[in-house]
DNA sequence: GCCTCTTTGTGAAAACGTGCACGAGCGCCG
DNA sequence: CGGCGCTCGTGCACGTTTTCACAAAGAGGC
């Protein structure tokens, strides 16, 4: 068996997938399957079986031809390949509506996840408790981050503060920031970071909807002699 | 009838970045900017000038040589190419903590989503009022859709439920779907699908954390330095 | 032991996205 | 009114990701 360490490196499109992966297969473990397909796999997840074969072959040679893979050892390995063997406690910066509903979601913990602290600038909310964690001052950040040895921010500010979180966190030790404010970080080299934008996201349907009516006027009105081509008339 | 110019498509990745744009450029005219070049958008936005010429050149000529593109006309240009000059109004369906951060956060409405509605199955929080909202049942899910004309459809519902919540907005006539639930959904072709998950993006996250935390043990028994690492510019 | 059936693992090709480099066009200055 | 400097628009080469296609290999039957 692959016994070498991940000096391979994965590609990033399939490091985003593993996590998907790896629900699908604890849910079907815990259902009662013990043996997967990259089929059945790839169904499921909603991708290409070749695709679902070749990501899991940057972790090993973990399948058996004829049969597929074992489900629970595929949890393991890829649990270990995301470095799920431990928890990685994070800190929630910004206490508003956001960071307490983050802060609320069982999912975080559950996963691995366990909020090690929630600090905010705010004197009204210092001090309060949310989801069993007490809020504490922005100033105490470094002193949090360093008592649980976390390695992971979560930026739920307004957008205006969110670069001073993030240097905050920097300045802290943290490496890994996941920002829910709708700016573009600027952080050292080395320090991941991923963005969750919920503008963004909806833009991009709203692009797809105004595609699709388009396409149907388009077609309603194919009928009609000398359509003009639309022209930058603004 | 053949080959008309507006039936150009713009790459998903484009798409994905418009929105960025939108927002740096809305903010700095609102800060006095009237002009902008590529290489300022592309610093603030922190991604490759040529990136950004290429991009924006998928909606037109805009920009003027040896100047930059205009500000205020580029706003307009990447609205209306997003869809933005009209509101979107978005049904979420899940009223609990999620459901009610998503309804209660402003930077909706304010981006041109405005909440036309939210329903639950629970008969406890049918009738609440989140948000200015009244929290209506999933059963009149159709109804509300329909007047009023909603096509965006955001699940926050636990991820057990987001199936049916999904088969539910698709009967109704949702044609894009925002979720928040750790599933892949599996709709009609034509539907859009956009999905938003935190226990994902942790878990990258951790991906890199371990490589990092590898990385560095390897480096301190080789007392070799680091390798340069992808990702994140300064 | 050997044949057949199934499904993996992976080269090779195609598709897609990114970044460089440079010609083209515009405004400004003298 | 021509030359200069600046910045756009884009062809091209490169890297990454996806998809295809098939040899390789395990399991089970006989």
């Amino acid at each position: 068996m692959a016994g070498q360490r991940s000096r391979r490196r994965i590609p990033e499109a399939t490091v985003a997938r593993l996590p998907v992966y790896l629900r699908i297969l604890t849910e079907q473990f815990e259902l009662g399957a013990h043996n997967m397909s990259s089929e059945e796999l790839a169904e499921l997840a909603g991708v290409n079986a070749a695709k679902v074969r070749k990501d899991l072959s940057y972790l090993g040679s973990y399948g058996t031809r004829g049969v597929g893979y074992d489900v629970e050892f595929l949890v393991y390995q890829i649990r270990r390949e995301l470095g799920l063997t431990q928890d990685w406690p994070v800190i929630i910066v910004g206490a508003g509506h956001l960071g307490q509903a983050l802060a609320g979601y069982g999912g975080f913990h559950e996963r691995g996840f366990p909020v090690g602290g929630i600090v905010d600038v705010d004197d009204a909310k210092v001090g309060t408790v949310v989801a069993g964690v007490r809020v504490r001052h922005l100033s105490d950040l470094a002193q949090v981050v360093h008592s649980r040895s976390i390695s992971i921010g979560v930026i739920a500010t307004p957008s205006a503060a969110s670069q001073d979180a993030a240097d905050a966190l920097v300045a802290a030790g943290v490496t890994s920031i996941l920002n829910f404010a709708s700016t573009v970080l600027s952080v050292p080299h080395g320090i991941s970071v991923r963005k969750v934008d919920l503008a963004v996201e909806l833009q991009i349907l709203s692009y797809h909807e105004q595609r699709r009516a388009n396409a149907a006027q388009q077609t309603s009105l194919r009928a009609v002699p000398g359509e003009p081509t639309r022209g930058a008339s603004a």
